[in-house]
DNA sequence: ATGACAGGCGGGGCCTGA
């Protein structure tokens, strides 16, 4: 069994207390981190190898960043292929070796896309660089997944107020559709594949009791290959993370893989 | 339409987020 997990931490630094107690709690065997806000220097790495994790860290000053965790020995790459130019820390991608065999995993902080036009063709232009990625990666017919904050809302059901959002980069029509080429791949969302609920949120606003209202969107995702897919037992969110003093917007989404 | 919060940076508000 594998278990795999994604979390918009919103600063490593300041949700050191959460993440530790998450780590005893769950025992994830690998974590996808987005938005660590730090240098590699100043990840806590000391603190989560205690935990028992490898650590692999792709950081920024300030903003984005990306790192994954692992139980089993790992090897990265950092960075998403087709754009030498880009500067933000917003994808790192392990080989995991377990039980014998491999995993691929992915952390991937996706554009918000909010902001402006330039912002927006951030956007779109990243998503088509995962998508000729994923690409590349399924044509190794190996377990994937690509697991991170999409910063996309797939669909009306997704989100406690769809009207809210018409207008916003997560849920454009757009966005939307660049969502579903990568599902067109062959790539499985692990929770639709669990479950049509439309209450299922992995992000609530700090601002105006969005949590308390569970005024919520679901843009935390797992996307699994047909490999990967074939072995999924199990699917939760850790939704009660949110209700901790100091917490994320987000809260971590996880499989369990035979 | 704006701002509600939160974090980083850096020592005062400003930028970014979703």
């Amino acid at each position: 069994m594998l278990r795999i997990a994604t979390w918009n931490v919103n600063s490593v630094r300041q949700r050191l207390e959460h993440l530790l107690g998450w780590l005893k709690e769950t025992q994830p065997d690998v974590v996808c981190l987005q938005e660590i806000k730090c240098v590699d220097e100043a990840f806590p790495r000391l603190e989560i190898e205690s935990a028992g994790y490898n650590v692999a860290v792709h950081g920024q000053k300030t903003f984005n960043g990306v790192a994954i965790l692992s139980r089993h020995p790992i090897e990265c790459e950092r960075g998403l292929p087709g754009d030498a130019g880009d500067a933000q820390s917003r994808y790192i991608e392990a080989v995991v070796s377990h039980d014998g065999a491999i995993t691929r995993v992915a952390s991937i902080y996706l554009p918000n896309g909010n902001g402006g036009p330039e912002k927006y063709a951030y956007k779109l232009a990243w998503m088509e660089r995962l998508r000729l990625h994923a690409r590349d990666l399924l044509k190794l017919e190996e377990p994937l997944v690509l697991a991170g904050d999409y910063n996309v809302i797939p669909e009306p059901g997704d989100a406690k107020t769809p009207a809210n959002w018409t207008r916003d980069a997560l849920f454009l029509p757009q966005t939307r559709a660049a969502f579903r080429e990568l599902l067109a791949l062959g790539l499985v969302d692990a929770v639709r594949a669990v479950t049509d609920a439309q209450d299922v949120y992995t992000f609530w606003d700090y601002t105006a009791g969005a949590f308390r209202r569970n005024d919520g969107i679901r843009i935390d995702h797992l996307l699994l290959s047909q490999q990967a897919a074939d072995r999924l037992r199990h699917v939760a969110v850790d939704r009660d993370l949110r209700a901790l003093d100091k917490p994320s917007d987000h809260v971590p989404v996880r499989v369990d893989l035979a």
